[in-house]
DNA sequence: TTGAAAGCGCTAACAC
DNA sequence: GTGTTAGCGCTTTCAA
């Protein structure tokens, strides 16, 4: 056994000075890390012993070198949050945000149980460079959120390593996707108030133009409509920021007769439950009675909704879930790099509440 | 300019590659990406093209390496959450999941800011051994939540690398610290209900006693009654989960009268937004109305409470600040590793809302 | 401004 | 079961 003349235990300790202290060799001390079970007990005693004692950690980076994974999978979503205000008081917080807090969390629980941390950016005007540079190189997959990353730096970053869009259509038709089947469950919204509650005279409050997913949620409007035969519209009745106050500005436009009819439609439908929550609010200020003047809906499926009076009918949408599938098809990649690309499109429920006019006047407490 | 004899163009490119491809050496290639201005325009021209035409994207693993700096700062986080559920729909989600939420998305900001990512792990039963592994290696800083890694480990990390604890009680001496005041807000409103609404029949639901924050409302809370001259109770009223259920469940024992005292309280305090949220359910449910028969407050300041029938009064604390503090901390230590540990204690605030007695009895709409 | 050469701390063959 | 020896792909002096 020949260890190696080096340099005093000084400053971190390595698999050098713990291979000394142990009377081992580094590969030893390497394989206790990797493989204790390749390492005969009093042997893996006396290397964590040593370990201890130095208080050694084993780094990341050389690891990542020399064995080309680093357990780590990346994520990239958008910031659409107000970096002034800390509010997690006020309730305006964008959907958006909510919406990414969500498959942050579904995807760091199934990537820690497959064994994989999570590195996460968000994505902001100053460029995707700067992003793709920070992250890509540290991963050994990468999800993106719709529309946080340029398509060129996509493509680039998906030639080296597994990458799966998220929240939004396939931007790479390459590369794995999972969506929520927004246009789906819009549609089926929008049928059960014609059909159910037998209102035609509707209006569609949409997002902005370039969210997908408030596209995709007018795209089942429009589809409903046509279902029913009632007109399509070409475009949302209005539109806003997916926040509760341009909810309430738009609920205030349509009182004050602001539509494109003289009085209020029947029905209201928001492109997300923040800004139906706005609706609700502004229509209760003004004493519109909903659902009885009028009915309201929203998307998505926030506590906010269900707390909301009357509690919002919605649809809800399995946020966490699009964090697991991407790590499921991240992972499923990484093992079988050249397997065709797989789009996922979850299901949606409807949740029927008071706002549309189904049942559950008062929030009643279901006991535990 | 010697051009090493290398592998042809195989497998992912490398500095080699289109160093090669640009007829530069590698340090050059290394310069264009560290310090662009170190390098003549045309020379970086060439090299930034060849990359583009490679494909290349720099390994974080050997820049971690080399430089012994990643660029990533680490977040240690409870996970609470029932891997059951996806329910971003029911509310009844744990109010430690959201706060980590937020104190997630403060680090990711101030992170960014400046110039690092941020990589999250949640703990879990598992042994934090492997979370150390996990993520350690991997950062140049490391803030970890109260309770989630084994105070033996975040000995053996802090010896490596900046640590700082967060929202919670300094588990080691010589760590940097960030905490809200619980204590203080606790203390604050329950003075407010005492002074202001001149209660003095008051009960106060705790959190598990190894819930740190929630114990440190309750001394709160005992120091407000101390200061009012009122008995100073030796431990909460009731105890409970910090969930909506527990709290609806605290609310029904009193309703019960399985409190202390025969008839109700005049006030109930609840550790947190959650529970309080709940009891107001419970309230309502059994006809016990809020703040006439009885007021009620929460901690925290999550949206929900401002949406509640009747809207809770409750202490905000600035989640998102816990994050940013983190970051500001560790990228100061980052510079001066030798500097005494700092403990910074961030303050709450008081919203005085209906549900104790004070005004704004219908949730006025607020114009935007 | 650019190049050459020496590591950074680890894993992976392969040998023993 | 354990040791030896090459790298992994970059950054970093130091020269030129």
């Amino acid at each position: 056994m020949v260890t190696a003349a080096r340099k005093p235990e000084t400053g971190t300790p390595t698999v050098y000075d713990v291979a000394e202290r142990a009377r081992v060799s580094i590969a030893t001390v390497s394989r206790v890390y990797r493989s204790p079970d390749a390492v005969r007990a009093p042997t893996r005693e006396k290397v964590l012993a040593a370990a201890r004692e130095l208080g050694y950690v084993p780094s990341g980076s050389a690891r990542g070198l020399a064995s080309r994974t680093t357990g780590i999978l990346g994520l990239c979503f958008p910031d659409y949050t107000d970096p002034e205000t800390d509010t997690p008081g006020d309730g305006d917080e964008n959907a958006a945000t909510l919406y990414a807090d969500h498959i942050i969390r579904g995807m760091e629980r199934a990537a820690r149980s497959r064994g994989y941390a999570l590195l996460i950016a968000a994505s902001l005007r100053d460029g995707p460079t700067n992003l793709v540079a920070t992250l890509a190189g540290h991963v050994d997959g990468f999800a993106v959120m719709s529309r946080t990353v340029d398509a060129k730096d996509l493509e680039t970053v998906s030639r080296r390593m597994p990458v799966v869009t998220l929240a939004g259509p396939a931007e790479l038709g390459h590369l794995d996707n999972v969506q929520v089947d927004n246009r789906d469950g819009q549609r089926e919204l929008t049928r059960h108030l014609i059909t159910d509650h037998g209102l035609t005279d509707l209006a569609f409050v949409g997002g902005p133009a370039d969210s997908p997913d408030a596209e995709e949620r007018f795209l089942g409007y429009q589809d409903a409509c046509r279902d029913a035969g009632l007109p399509v519209p070409p475009e949302p009745t209005l539109r806003g920021a997916l926040t509760r106050t341009a909810g309430r500005e738009a609920a205030r436009t349509l009182v004050a007769g602001g539509g494109p009819t003289p009085g209020l439609p029947q029905a209201l439908l928001l492109a997300n439950d923040q800004m139906a929550v706005g609706a609700l609010e502004e229509f209760a200020a003004h004493g519109v009675r909903v659902p009885q003047d009028i009915a309201v809906t929203g998307f998505d499926g926030i506590p906010l909704g269900a707390m909301a009076h009357p509690p919002l009918t919605t649809v809800r949408q399995p946020s966490r879930r699009i964090g697991e599938e991407a790590v499921a098809l991240l992972v499923d990649r990484i093992a079988a790099p050249q397997r065709d690309p797989r789009p996922v499109v979850l299901p949606v429920s409807l949740v029927l509440r008071a706002s549309c006019g189904c049942a559950e006047p008062v929030p009643a407490p279901r006991r535990g």
